[in-house]
DNA sequence: GCACATGTAAAACGATCGCTTTACATTTCA
DNA sequence: TGAAATGTAAAGCGATCGTTTTACATGTGC
């Protein structure tokens, strides 16, 4: 077996056991069960238990910004940010958003886990000030942080709630911007 | 020393450490050690380190619910939403939602702690959508439902971003109930 | 004055933690 | 052919985990 598909199948094994069992809430030899990997090989890969969670939070953004560039709706361009979350969530589960997970329990003892996250989430409240600028014609700084919160927000309360808070959050934030 | 005081400087202390380290990163030692018990004291009260978890999260409930309640600014049921949540976090610091870091972190294994966090949530939307009611004379739950997106979006954007999220989140709820 | 409730201090329990090591199988390729 | 690279299996490292236990100090109320 060649060596990048082992390391991506570590990750995508953790990733799954990370969705459910939060980060801390489960030893090595469980992170690595789902692979059918020997602690061996997950210190050869990721040096510690801490660069297997770096590798997992950096390829869980990736993989999620990859969706929303291919995402087919380039009309809506904030319409579809939230048909992207609904399908997402479908996809791997409600249960907050990983990367703010992984930054509330490592953010006390592992700043560079911290800063990742902090570094990802102005990548993404980025991303949506772009598509308020397309959308609009021209920037809207005020109207694209609000988009973010909507969309942070319906993501956290999809873990608790059987509400239809994806929907909600997607015409409000349509409301937003079309009533500036 | 009596009993009701040392629980509550248990639960007090539990909670400044939990704030900082999550609930999964530190052990019943360094829990207890804010408030000077020993362990036998702890099993004695609380029977497990979940039971403690748990009289955290209800406690952290009742008293953001209290500070809502008891918050001078009738006059705009809405808006004070925001004002108490910016005191909330200037003094507690912005490390997300305590009760959705709980949530998540136990959600895989301790049923009872998310049930209780799902509850707490349902109460919290139903004091909004009664704010709503209040403000415009007549129930709106997609409005409703928005400004609580808003405010969790808020909270927790407000731990990996400097921007000012709670004022942003404030001006957009206040937009969308003006906007019905 | 004495039982009782409440507390601390500290040792000890087995289990599990992150990580290392030893031993061995397999593929690759010069 | 045979050394290097990559992998699993499994034992073992000391540390720490949640929890229980033993021993002892306090203050309260009958």
């Amino acid at each position: 077996m060649c060596c990048m598909d082992k390391r991506t199948n570590i990750i995508a094994g953790a990733e799954r056991i990370f969705e459910n069992q939060g980060f801390r809430g489960i030893g090595v030899d469980g992170i690595l069960a789902p692979s059918g990997t020997s602690t061996r090989t997950l210190y050869k890969h990721f040096g510690s238990r801490e660069g297997l969670v770096l590798a997992v939070v950096a390829e869980r953004h990736r993989s999620f910004m990859e969706r929303l560039r291919d995402w087919p709706e380039a009309h809506d361009p904030i319409g579809s940010l939230f048909d992207v979350l609904e399908s997402w969530l479908s996809e791997h589960g409600a249960r907050g958003c990983m990367l703010l997970r992984a930054h509330s329990e490592y953010a006390g003892s592992h700043p560079d886990i911290a800063s990742l996250v902090r570094q990802q989430k102005r990548e993404f409240a980025d991303e949506i000030a772009r598509r308020v600028e397309t959308a609009l014609g021209q920037p809207n700084n005020e109207i694209a942080l609000s988009i973010w919160l909507l969309f942070e927000g319906a993501t956290a309360a999809a873990s608790v709630t059987d509400k239809p808070v994806v929907q909600s959050a997607k015409r409000a934030a349509l409301t937003l911007l079309s009533d500036r």
